[in-house]
RNA sequence: GGAGAGUUGGCUGAGUGGUCGAAAGCGUCGCACUCGAAAUGCGAAGUGCCGGCAACGGUACCGAGGGUUCGAAUCCCUCACUCUCCUCCA
């Protein structure tokens, strides 16, 4: 949510952050609604002075015995009255829809995010590993997965497309992903296990910026909640409506969670394989941190995703997102993108965002410096560290074999119970 | 699912339909005392919005939203959440 006050002071900025979003300029439009609404608010204001003092003097008049003086204040009051109704009608209706407005409108980007409108605009900031050699013709793991557990088929019998079913080692595999993500993030990387809801109402996924504009997105439950499509939703509002203490922060949080999603709008797209799914499991990474901290903790975040990574030896290129292929509430954010030999292309398996104090507005969550008086919006962060579901087509893809076998990374081992290899 | 009790400022916690933005305590800030600190004393201080260059004035806010009333933290209704008991349940 954007502040109002900074658009008053600056509306060409605001439009010129907007263009960088590939959207047409709002601020006189917005601006014209503010004002309009403040000059009711204005009048409403006047009529309810008048009425407070002529209520205290009602007081007075009665105690003093003097009746008729009485009536006559309560006269004028009830005139008062009957205009008050429609004034505060159409300012709850104008301030309701300057607020719709806002709501729907995105992040703005920082000043370092490359201008650009889509994914080609994204630019490289570096490089790891050195993508593998194969003396066979790699393949997609959708064609030799289902060999080693990645059941399409008999998902789609009970659910439809996009779900899977894993069986025997793949299951195992899949598992032994999610503990080694979390592992790390806990025990190296300094971040809180959190087990969550994965179900959360309007208010939450408000918070978060799914809702009002992304519904189409999520899922609802039969009483009015929204299945989780990422434990950012649940993480975060974790702090919604509180005022922190500033020696509380920063505050990491990770969960393990699965998210849920209705892939409304990519009809078509990755319809083979493990790539788009309607359920997934994902390690998430989520800090509350000051402000004036928030840009070094982007790149401590986006560090902590980068190792998982290392760790499983999967090459991989990490993107600054140009202003116009950002999510909605970040303002800025780097995309990492793993080499899959199947595809013969990177594909993205972690986006990290700063999100500034967009999603702290909406939860209003506020923190409290020391010494300082009154409070101040904290700044949120969420990037996935990793994406487990991708991670396993990437792992499946990288270290797949001439025999249609994969092997297990060094550092899956310890949790794969004595599996050194997947087989058909 | 049933019954009851609650929700008040940064925190704890009083509160009679008008004198309540709200006692008191804690915490915070300033000053005094002190070499300094602690203790003590004195004092200050809620947030949003509107108007104003400002000083300041107005208005709203006692979980949320409605209602009654000339006037609501206080009375009524709906909802959310918390706690207790019963019921059910992995």
């Amino acid at each position: 949510m954007h502040d109002i006050r900074l658009i008053r002071e600056n509306p060409q900025a605001f439009d010129a952050g907007l263009a960088r979003r590939g959207l047409a300029p709002l601020s006189e439009q917005i601006l014209a609604a503010d004002a309009s609404v403040r000059a009711l608010q204005t009048e409403i204001q006047a009529s309810l002075a008048r009425r407070n003092e002529a209520s205290k003097l009602i007081g007075q008049a009665m105690a003093s015995g003097d009746k008729d003086k009485a009536e006559a204040l309560k006269a004028e009051v009830a005139e008062l009255k009957t205009a008050l109704p429609a004034k505060e009608e159409a300012e709850r209706e104008q301030l309701a829809a300057l607020q719709d407005m806002l709501a729907a409108l995105p992040n703005l980007p920082v000043a370092d995010v490359p201008d650009g409108m889509d994914e080609d605009g994204n630019v490289e900031i570096a490089r790891w590993g050195t993508p593998r050699t194969f003396d066979f013709a790699p393949q997609e793991h959708a064609d030799f997965a289902p060999a080693l557990g990645l059941d399409f088929e008999t998902a789609a019998k009970m659910s439809g497309a996009r779900f899977a079913f894993l069986k025997g080692q793949m299951a195992r595999l899949e598992r032994a992903l999610g503990q080694f993500m979390i592992d790390r993030q806990t025990i190296d990387a300094g971040y809180t296990e959190c087990a969550t809801p994965l179900m959360v109402r309007d208010d939450a996924a408000f918070g978060t910026t799914q809702l009002p504009k992304f519904r189409d997105d999520l899922f609802q439950t039969t009483d009015g909640r929204w299945l989780i499509s990422t434990s950012e939703m649940s993480l975060t509002n974790a702090v919604r409506e509180e005022i922190l203490p500033e020696a509380d922060l920063p505050i990491r949080m990770t969960a393990l969670t699965p998210c849920f999603r209705s892939e409304a709008g990519s009809a078509g797209r990755d319809t083979r394989g493990y790539i788009r799914q309607h359920q997934f499991w994902k390690v998430e990474l989520v800090s509350i941190v000051r402000p004036e901290d928030s840009d070094a903790e982007l790149e401590r975040k986006t560090r902590a995703a980068e190792t998982i990574l290392e760790a499983l030896e999967l090459p991989y290129r990490k993107m600054l997102l140009c202003a116009g292929d950002m999510g909605f509430a970040a303002r800025k954010t780097y995309d990492l993108e793993v080499w899959l030999p199947g595809q013969n292309s990177y594909r993205e398996i972690s986006s990290c965002s700063n999100c500034g104090d967009f999603q702290a507005r909406r939860m209003n969550t506020r923190f409290r410096r020391e010494g300082a008086k009154g409070n101040e919006f904290v700044h949120t962060l969420n990037g996935s560290g990793l994406a487990v579901g991708r991670t396993l087509v990437a792992i499946l893809e990288n270290y797949q074999q001439a025999d249609g076998s994969v092997d297990i990374p060094a550092a899956l081992l310890p949790y794969m119970g004595g599996i050194t290899r997947l087989s058909p």
